[in-house]
DNA sequence: AGTGTTATTGGAAACGTTTCCATATTGTCA
DNA sequence: TGACAATATGGAAACGTTTCCAATAACACT
């Protein structure tokens, strides 16, 4: 029972062809019924299954569809592949996974080796929509895809958050809350066209809204030094008094980091993140961030694909505005005159849970 | 250039046969260089690359590793797979990934499907390694495999955390804080063997420790209904002054219960956690977990299977206890007479990151 | 009985590789 | 020069499917 069975085996054991055999089997073309039955018997018999390579080759296509995305670590990603793979799954399809680290050159060479793999699509976010090697590589096969996370260049569908739209609500909600001068912070911030949108985007809101340029604080691979480097950003900008980190793992670091500096969170810094991941809501103060919905996008994405195989209607990603929102939280801080001075200053009662 | 270029495109453009075209290409039998130069450039005009599908066909298996798990939701499982799939794609593998959603009927259905796709090996975690259908399926065709997060039956390799070991060591630290009544609180406990074993690790550390046994509390898919059952839980047993959670979320969602109840965490009550997610020391108070290493694992795992495959040294697992570590924290309070009454008790400074 | 229609069946080609084997071309040595 | 070995090359089979096509059998109708 090492060996598989093969179309073969089944047709030798039946007393038949082959062709037989897989008319039955997919139902396609006459059979008489005791054939049937005998091909049936065979089968349940000796455990047959097809074998998905040999039938790849001969229809040229696999039941397979490839997902690039920069790391898993990040549960925004995590959540996007598992939305993408329930709506593959029930379509028959499976997921060829690849992370690409945040490297470029991994993304060429996952493309690469998707397509000799021949997968019936791709699901990608990539460093830089715009001039992604990769991605023209995919056009230029015409193969079925859809990006990410990324904002679509022209010729390509997208499932994405608008970046801009929600930073410019991140901007409006300092506004709101009276700061002025803020603080940007990024990780990873040349690697990804994300953060980068994310900052143009808030630049853009807090100039509408009559405040200062945001500063930018990016970060390298890790949080290890954030203390460090925030100490002296702060320091050199004093006149901050919130920070927008572009994910919510490094607002939930930026508070941390906060502490060990001793500055009291939101009264001595706000803090807004981007994500609207679940423990935000957990922790104290809870963490003002954007809120978007990972899954609903990855199986947007994935949905997009298959209508792409199966030449079916494409579905239509969802308008700017209802790809985020705000989610309140006592991370920020009003700073207007009313403020209590207990170095406690809570927009927002630390039980009030605005997901319920 | 919409249709791939084969190696009889390869051929013909190079003026020469197809087995010399596969010959120059994989480096394998002798060609002169002058042919050598012709193959090389008719491939770079074409730009030819290898299907991988007529290569399994003929060699009769995949560069695809299977990858089994439960969810991507918890990040255990994210960062195992992340742990793999570098030490995968760096040997020339991909990863063919599918989730079960916890369902075990799915699991069989995973396997069936990998295994038609010919997959050179899996990782998986199952719901219930001493009886799976699928498990027995994979060792009956003797394609290469390893468990991850599950313990190993005999005759299979596994890379897991000893949940009983890191259970009892929760137990102990429950004691030295002189706990005796607690409660274990899991999510689908029914449909998982770890978080079975850790009860029972659990239970087994605090009756040698001469603690009370303790009460099991289970939730079911969500933390939707956690403050109400928690409140009951409560008030069915006054006496539980600490909750080990058998994961962080657990953890966090159940603090954040407690604080809905008007319960002070660690005063009134103390939660332990498991598994050592970061965001845990980002928390205040920071969250008292046994701490641990999913991407070694993960990666051990994939290492695991690649030595079935290649046929070398299978490496060794990590022995029991180097499996996690405790990390202590702020959600867990000394109940000696020492403990002071402002109704903060750190046993821990909470600036304090034992991490570092 | 002869004809045409339909249902059933199997042979064989094709998909893209690798590899065995045979052949052709060189080169070496006595 | 002749024999033999080594090198270079291509044809063809095999891997497991699907599908086209032809062949056979069964049947109804005139």
């Amino acid at each position: 029972m090492h060996q598989s069975a093969t179309i073969k085996d089944v047709a030798l054991k039946a007393g038949c062809g082959v062709a037989t055999v897989s008319r039955v089997l997919n139902n396609t073309g006459s059979a008489s019924s005791e054939m049937r039955e005998r091909v049936v018997a065979a089968v349940k018999e000796l455990d047959f299954q097809f074998s998905e390579v040999g039938r790849s080759l001969q229809s040229s296509t696999t039941k397979t569809i490839g997902f690039v995305v920069p790391s898993l670590a990040n549960p925004v990603y995590a959540d996007a592949l598992q939305g993408a793979q329930e709506v593959l799954i029930s379509s028959g399809y499976q997921m060829l996974l690849i992370c690409t680290n945040y490297n470029p050159e991994n993304e060429l060479s996952a493309i690469r080796t998707l397509i000799s793999k021949q997968v019936a699509g791709i699901v990608l976010t990539v460093s830089d929509a715009e001039r992604s090697e990769g991605l023209s590589i995919i056009r230029d096969r015409r193969l079925p895809h859809c990006l990410l996370y990324n904002s679509a260049p022209i010729n390509h569908e997208s499932w994405s958050v608008d970046d801009k739209a929600a930073a410019d609500r991140v901007a409006e909600a300092f506004s709101e809350n009276l700061h002025d001068q803020t603080g940007f912070l990024a990780l990873n911030f040349y690697k990804s066209d994300r953060a980068r949108q994310r900052y143009e985007g808030f630049c853009e809101g807090c100039k509408v809204r009559g405040m200062k340029k945001p500063k930018l604080l990016e970060i390298g691979e890790d949080f290890e030094d954030l203390t460090y480097k925030l100490e002296y950003f702060l320091s050199e900008h004093p006149s901050i008094t919130g920070i927008f980190a572009s994910n919510d793992f490094l607002a939930l670091a930026t508070i941390r980091s906060a502490r060990k500096l001793a500055l009291k969170v939101p009264h001595d810094l706000s803090i807004i993140g981007f994500d609207g991941i679940d423990v935000g809501s957990m922790v104290e103060p809870s963490l003002a961030t954007i809120v978007t919905d990972p899954k609903m996008l990855g199986a947007g994405a994935g949905k997009t694909v298959l209508s792409f195989i199966n030449k079916t209607e494409v579905p239509k990603p969802p308008s700017a505005y209802q790809t985020f929102s705000f989610r309140a939280g006592g991370s920020i801080a009003h700073l207007g005159a009313e403020s209590s001075d207990d170095g406690k200053v809570t927009a927002f009662p630390s039980s009030f849970d605005p997901t319920k």
